[in-house]
RNA sequence: CGGGGCGUAGCGCAGCGGCAGCGCGCCUGGUUUGGGACCAGGAGGUCGGCGGUUCAAAUCCGCCCGCCCCGACCA
């Protein structure tokens, strides 16, 4: 591709409106321009890179088994409406109305729709196990669009599903489907992690996500130093500190005249944070639901969530709490009437515990589960934090932000028996469908992998994502010698089957070898009037070290080389 | 939805009652030529929209729309 002739230009000055790398660099760059809120133009360079990811995908997809398909973005509301996800999805599921008043939804994802499709083609358990996938553009209108491509409302996303006969074959296609996505960001370039990862309130079991690490990440990331552990903050489990049980002692109710926060409590009694039971109020599908853990540690939501139940889980506001008549600063699950109480599995560690006296001012010391309260539910619902010990190993764990980049998940029945997807086993038994979907977003994938490979001056492409693998500089392009070897170059180069970007504006160099950074192709070819005095042509990778000469007439093979390792 | 900020030329911004400006980019001509060159000439605007105040509104007031950031939210 020649500069002169290409669409979409680069900008000099930052746009204002970016602040994330990969945003800003897009921008500058001509890669994209936004149209509305979280909706964006994909120039053709960048398209070029989306094109790159989409085809290893196909080509990882089709090794695994699955084959695509193509399904609708316009869907009747009325099918949301029968596996409840309208109601689930909410505000984030774009609604319209046709020209007959019926009712539509721009599709967020689509297992209601390929589920009725394996109902029609999926009958017996001869036809499985079956496994489809497409790459199409799907609509969430989400609440805060934000980070250019990391998060939008309009994506192209890959997403798999799979039908399987039982547990043990859904297991067979979801670890086949595991790996195919670790060699899909393997030969993507960019370093990933698969971490384990919260299934939502419909997913089964098992969930994994796939995580690019970098600091401006939306996700924390929990990993065990010793390697063998990985998972979401959402999901992570640990071993906390050992507390050795303790012989109860007599509840003895202590004056504590302005003590609000566990730090204030642990300071003013001298005892460890270890040593109180926090107390935290939330509301869950209405019910307030006193929630009780160890001091030191934090409320984990979705652990929390998941174990309710329920919906619409929030921290109870001031008026709930009153309403409650519970004491915000001196609540205790000692004593306390008419609520739901959950506990964490850290009360159970250790004993003798400072606890709120349910009156202002006032709080008890040696309180004990089992002897002064009994709480409704006992679970893991604290948070994981680094420093604290690996769930699975003697190790500790350590964090680390990151970008999800792709989700899969075990659905199990729940399409397959709300939509009546059901299959003939080898007894004539009818059964639903077990089912697996496979996410990846393809543009968040794109962006990801700048906000992981990036400089102050650009851009820096792994070699089989960048939109063209060599970037040639001419420079004096209106020099009949530098033009005549840079457009020789330019052919032989393509010729060879090699992706040229060439820099044939009449520029001076300042701007091109700017630009040159800014796009961040692997690798920079300059052709000057000093490089053809010398008989030379000069080579640079993106990714560092010094520019080295070649003799002219090994450059195409140099940069073969270069691009081989 | 709560808090904060911003809408003026393609991009970045100034102007804040009295002729719509600057830098970059763009066009023409010339001089330059290895890290965002220089000179000369030029094109480009419903100042986000609607209404109000005023002799006069980009500027003051009201309503609306859009965009960004933080939070809530997030299969």
């Amino acid at each position: 591709m020649r500069m002169t002739r290409m669409f979409g230009k680069t900008l000099r000055q930052d746009p204002a409106e970016a602040e994330t790398a990969s945003h800003r660099l897009f921008l500058k760059a001509g890669f994209i321009h936004q149209i509305a809120s979280g909706v964006y133009a994909y120039l053709p360079i960048a398209l070029r890179t989306i094109h790159k990811i989409e085809q290893i995908i196909r080509e990882e997809m089709e090794a695994a088994g699955a084959q695509e398909l193509k399904m609708p973005s316009l869907q009747p509301l009325e099918l949301w409406d029968q596996t409840n996800r309208a109601t689930a999805f909410g505000p984030n599921l774009m609604r319209l109305k046709d020209r007959r008043d019926r009712e539509m939804v721009i599709a967020p994802t689509h297992e209601e729709v390929v589920t009725l499709l394996a109902r029609l083609s999926v009958q017996s358990y001869r036809d499985l196990p079956m496994n489809v996938f497409q790459i199409q553009t799907k609509f969430r209108d989400e609440p805060r669009p934000r980070a250019g491509l990391i998060r939008v409302r309009e994506f192209d996303m890959k997403d798999a599903y799979s039908f399987d006969a039982d547990e043990e074959a859904l297991d067979l296609t979801y670890r086949r489907m595991l790996t195919a996505y670790q060699n899909i960001y393997r030969r993507c370039g960019l370093p990933f992690m698969t971490v384990e990862a919260d299934s939502g309130a419909i997913g089964g079991k098992d969930s994994h996500e796939f995580i690019l690490p970098t600091e401006s990440g939306e996700d924390l990331i929990l990993f065990c130093t010793n390697g063998d552990y990985a998972a979401n903050v959402e999901r992570a489990a640990s071993r906390r500190g050992e507390v050795p049980k303790e012989e109860p002692l007599a509840l003895e109710e202590v004056h504590t005249l302005g003590v609000r926060t566990i730090q204030e409590l642990a300071d003013f009694l001298s005892v460890p944070a270890q040593k109180t039971l926090k107390a935290v109020f939330y509301v869950s599908g209405g019910e307030m639901v006193f929630v009780t853990l160890r001091g030191d540690l934090e409320v984990n939501e979705v652990k929390l969530n998941n174990l309710l139940h329920g919906e619409n889980l929030h921290i109870a506001t001031d008026e709930e709490v009153k309403r409650a008549g519970l004491v915000a600063g001196s609540a205790s699950p000692v004593g306390l009437k008419g609520v739901k109480i959950v506990a964490d599995t850290s009360i159970n560690e250790g004993g003798n515990f400072v606890a709120g006296a349910n009156r202002e001012d006032y709080h008890l010391r040696n309180a004990n589960p089992g002897r002064d309260f009994e709480p409704d539910l006992v679970a893991d619902i604290a948070q994981a934090a680094a420093g604290q010990g690996c769930p699975t190993c003697d190790g500790i764990l350590d964090s680390t932000k990151g970008i999800e980049v792709g989700h899969i998940f075990k659905l199990g029945t729940f399409f397959s028996e709300t939509l009546g997807a059901h299959f003939l086993d080898q007894e004539g038994q009818q059964k639903p469908l077990i089912m697996g979907c496979y996410g990846i977003g393809v543009g968040r994938l794109m962006a990801a992998a700048i906000e992981q490979s990036h400089d102050d001056a650009g851009m820096i492409w792994a070699a089989p994502i960048a939109p063209y693998q060599v970037h040639l500089v001419a420079l004096n392009a209106d020099n009949p010698e530098v033009a005549l070897q840079a457009e020789a170059l330019y052919k032989d180069m393509r010729d060879a089957g090699l992706e040229v970007l060439f820099d044939d504006r009449p520029e001076t160099a300042g701007v091109k070898f700017n630009d040159a950074d800014l796009l961040g192709l692997p690798i920079r070819v300059v052709i000057s009037p000093r490089t053809i005095k010398a008989s030379e042509v000069e080579l640079k990778l993106r990714s560092g070290g010094e520019a080295i000469k070649v003799p002219q007439g090994e450059a195409l093979e140099q940069v073969k080389a270069l691009l081989a390792d």
